[in-house]
DNA sequence: TAGTGGCT
DNA sequence: TCAC
């Protein structure tokens, strides 16, 4: 059953968005707690496999795992930081309740994926397929300035929609959604005060193994 | 192919 | 959308 959007396209069966789902005490806190992430694990820029591309967004993880990408070892996920080769901090607990409350996913995520946005930050369409367990949903958590994202399907050329997510929203990609084609298209600076010097923090928490 | 410049 |  999918959700209709009131624009004659519907989400994907197991795609659900919880607007608003944090308050903005809970995202004041659960910010403080990406900050203590970031402080133990900087922020670095990911490059494209092959090229040597660097991306728009810069990046880091928290978890078990964190999803890492070079330019001669491509997409995977590793135990530790890729600069200081350092074990990734751990998932703080408000955002494993989160994942318990919404996906209802018997084991805990193993990966969580940050992600900065600066205002020309852009993320083009991809799938996340580098998991094992496909069929553990991926949760994103969205702090700071709106974005502008967009929604596929299982295929690059399936049609797709964009909508907004703002600071406190929660996208859970499940089902037939789990391997849609996502990405961000633009952001809006200045649609949000919770992060002084703007941007976007996506937060996306995976399971990674079986 | 999680990116992007250039051409139709 | 294509082609790199």
């Amino acid at each position: 059953m999918a959700t209709n959007t009131g624009t004659g396209w519907s989400f994907p069966e197991g795609v659900k968005f919880y607007p608003e789902y944090l308050t903005r005490e809970h995202q004041r806190a659960l910010l403080e707690e990406v900050r203590e992430v970031v402080a133990a694990a900087p922020l670095y820029v990911p490059v494209m496999p092959g090229t040597g591309t660097p991306l728009s967004v810069r990046m880091t993880n928290c978890g078990p795992l964190g999803w890492v990408t070079d330019k001669d070892h491509g997409y995977r996920y590793q135990s530790v930081h890729p600069v200081t080769q350092a074990a990734w901090p751990p998932i703080p607990d408000s955002l494993i309740h989160i994942w318990e409350q919404v996906t209802g996913y018997p084991k805990p995520p193993d990966a969580c994926l940050v992600n900065f946005y600066t205002e020309d930050a852009r993320m083009g369409l991809h799938q996340d397929k580098d998991e094992q367990a496909l069929e553990a949903p991926v949760v994103s958590v969205s702090l700071g300035d709106t974005c502008l994202f967009r929604l596929g399907g299982r295929r690059r050329d399936d049609r797709t929609r964009s909508f907004r997510l703002a600071s406190g929203d929660v996208l859970v990609l499940g089902g037939e959604g789990r391997l849609a084609f996502h990405g961000v298209d633009r952001v809006y600076p200045g649609t949000s005060t919770l992060l002084k010097n703007g941007g976007r923090i996506n937060l996306t928490l995976r399971r990674v193994n079986l």
